[in-house]
DNA sequence: GTGAAAATGAATTCCGTG
DNA sequence: CACGGAATTCATTTTCAC
């Protein structure tokens, strides 16, 4: 067909020849990636094609976002409640949002107004000399960018000629305002073990060098301009988007910001299977010729309603050797919209709470006993980490810590990113986990123990109660901290929620700026100590 | 009260075709 | 490239059985 012989080989060794048309779709992927030029995670080869360090993400600050354009006034008055909502959910002050709202009009973007009030609250600690409590005690980098937004558009400052301004003209040039976020195709972001990439290096922005290293998740099929925004609230960083079906046999897509080396990743062994058929063999001996599904569909919170198996059960007894087209194509449809696999003779069912675990790469009963229904089996797994992929991406510490880290872990569900970095075989000095759900709380802890972890792991509940003082304390007594991982809340987000996608600003969603809130404290203090 | 089962679309991306 | 159909998606609420 015209493949290098050396390519060939390379991916008949890593897949084995039974299966053709694997093969093929690898042969595929592999050579489109060996020829095309540009990769599909953008990168910046050499220092000298650019002067500055911004993406080209950085252009949806200015107030043309789509939200702007369809509001009237009858329906402003609604939006500004929802962003003075969002904005004292994000810890402002009432009365310093309604400024911001009143000052730069209900059309601003959220960002806008965060900027508004950070620079305001630095412009205030200038003027006072002598911060007041409530008052940030640390400016950074950020700060000023914010500050000098605030002192230019606000203020009406006399500007001087700044390197910033240079850099939006030519963006405007480009017009990338409304340019759609890019998923990869594969979606292997930096690379993942069985496909590798070659890009090998990367280049961040100043304010997002660690240490802290931070590491943060979210699913990647959000409402548009949600990435957009996490990314610059994260300090710039570009997002790698992964899917985990690259990990093992269920999709999984998601992304992830993050400030950690790419370079010498390693996975953990051994390699999952990565079809369902390897996942389940048992399934084998039942598995009709026309589902061709080789892989699942993304493990959910919940499962599907005994009833569908029992329908198509009935269909199938219908037929005595293949049901007709029209039939497979529906019972195919249920098959993938609910994750359903073959295990008796006419006979499909969802996965099992521990099946689900072993995909996920978490210990068998990771999530059983200690009264934890099944129903909440399903909704703690279904939104947790894929262990692999993420311990992937996470191995590059174990170079540099190797004496174990301090881990701050918001939002840790049962706790994904300490059972990667557990089986990375990073020692654990330090856990502090926050976590809402008290049942997830008694998996961490339960593990914790059945593991013999040598250091210590400390509770909290709430985000909300992670401020400076208790920052501050806690790096005093542990030794600072090394690594800040969390997911926060997706329902808001993910597309299989039909009443409440409403974004980043959703009731749960909009916890992600306690994520960077936190991260941003976190350096803050470090490098003003 | 608890836990399981059942019912409830839409936003967005992907992909083949003209 | 534009278009339309197919495919995918870390969920929430109500109902039911005990």
């Amino acid at each position: 067909m015209g493949f290098p012989l050396e390519m060939v080989c390379e991916v008949i060794q890593e897949h084995g020849e039974e299966n053709e048309d694997k093969l093929l779709e690898e042969l595929l992927t592999y050579s489109v990636l060996k020829s095309a030029p540009k990769s599909p995670v953008k990168v910046e080869p050499n220092p000298c094609s650019s002067d500055c360090a911004v993406s080209s993400w950085d252009d949806l600050s200015d107030s043309d976002d789509t939200s702007s354009d369809y509001e009237e006034t009858t329906k402003s008055v609604s939006v500004s409640d929802g962003k003075l909502l969002s904005l004292v959910k994000m810890g402002y002050k009432e009365e310093e949002s309604l400024i911001a709202i009143e000052r730069l009009g209900p059309k601003s973007s959220l960002e806008e107004l965060v900027d508004f009030i950070s620079a305001a609250q630095v412009v205030k600690a200038e003027d006072v000399l002598l911060p007041s409590e409530d008052q940030p005690r640390y400016v950074d980098n950020a700060k000023l960018k914010k500050l000098r937004y605030y002192e230019y558009e606000v203020l009406g400052r006399k500007k001087p000629r700044v390197c910033e301004k240079k850099i939006l003209n030519n963006e405007d040039d480009e017009n990338d305002y409304d340019e759609v976020l890019h998923l990869p195709n594969p979606m292997i972001g930096f690379g993942v073990p069985t496909k590798s990439i070659f890009i090998t290096h990367r280049k961040l922005p100043k304010e997002a060098i660690g240490p802290p290293y931070f590491y943060y998740e979210n699913v990647a099929l959000a409402p548009k301009g949600v990435w957009q925004t996490m990314s610059r609230f994260l300090y710039d960083v570009e997002p790698e988007f992964v899917d985990s079906k690259y990990f093992c046999a269920a999709a999984r897509k998601r992304g992830y910001i993050h400030n950690l080396p790419i370079e010498n990743r390693f996975p953990l062994l051994p390699l999952p299977p990565r079809t369902i058929k390897e996942s389940f063999p048992l399934t084998r001996k039942w598995w009709p010729s026309w589902d061709s599904r080789t892989q699942l569909n993304c493990l959910r919170t919940s499962i599907c309603s005994v009833k569908i198996t029992d329908t198509i059960r009935k269909n199938m007894e219908d037929y005595d050797g293949e049901p007709p087209q029209h039939v497979q194509k529906e019972i195919l449809y249920q098959c993938r919209t609910f994750n359903l696999v073959w295990v008796g003779r006419n006979k499909v069912a969802p996965l099992e709470p521990d099946e689900v675990e072993t995909l996920l790469g978490f210990p068998r009963n990771h999530t059983r006993g200690g009264g934890i229904s099944r129903t909440d089996r399903y909704k703690s797994l279904g939104n947790s980490f894929q262990v692999d992929t993420v311990a992937y991406h996470l191995s590059v510490l174990k170079k540099i810590y190797p004496k174990g880290i301090n881990l701050l872990s918001l939002f840790s569900g049962i706790g994904g990113a300490e059972v990667a970095l557990h089986r990375l075989g990073i020692p654990l000095k330090t856990v502090v986990s926050v976590e809402k759900s008290e049942v997830n709380r008694n998996v961490v802890r339960s593990w914790w123990e059945q593991t013999n972890q040598k250091g210590n792991l400390i509770d909290m509940n709430d985000v909300k109660d992670v401020g400076v003082e208790c920052l501050e304390q806690m790096m005093n007594s542990y030794g600072g901290i090394d690594l800040i991982i969390g997911g926060s809340p997706c329902n808001n987000l993910a597309g299989s929620n039909r009443v409440s996608r409403n974004g980043l600003e959703g009731k749960e969603s909009s916890l992600f700026f306690d994520y960077f809130r936190i991260l941003d404290l976190v350096k803050n203090i470090m490098t003003n100590n």
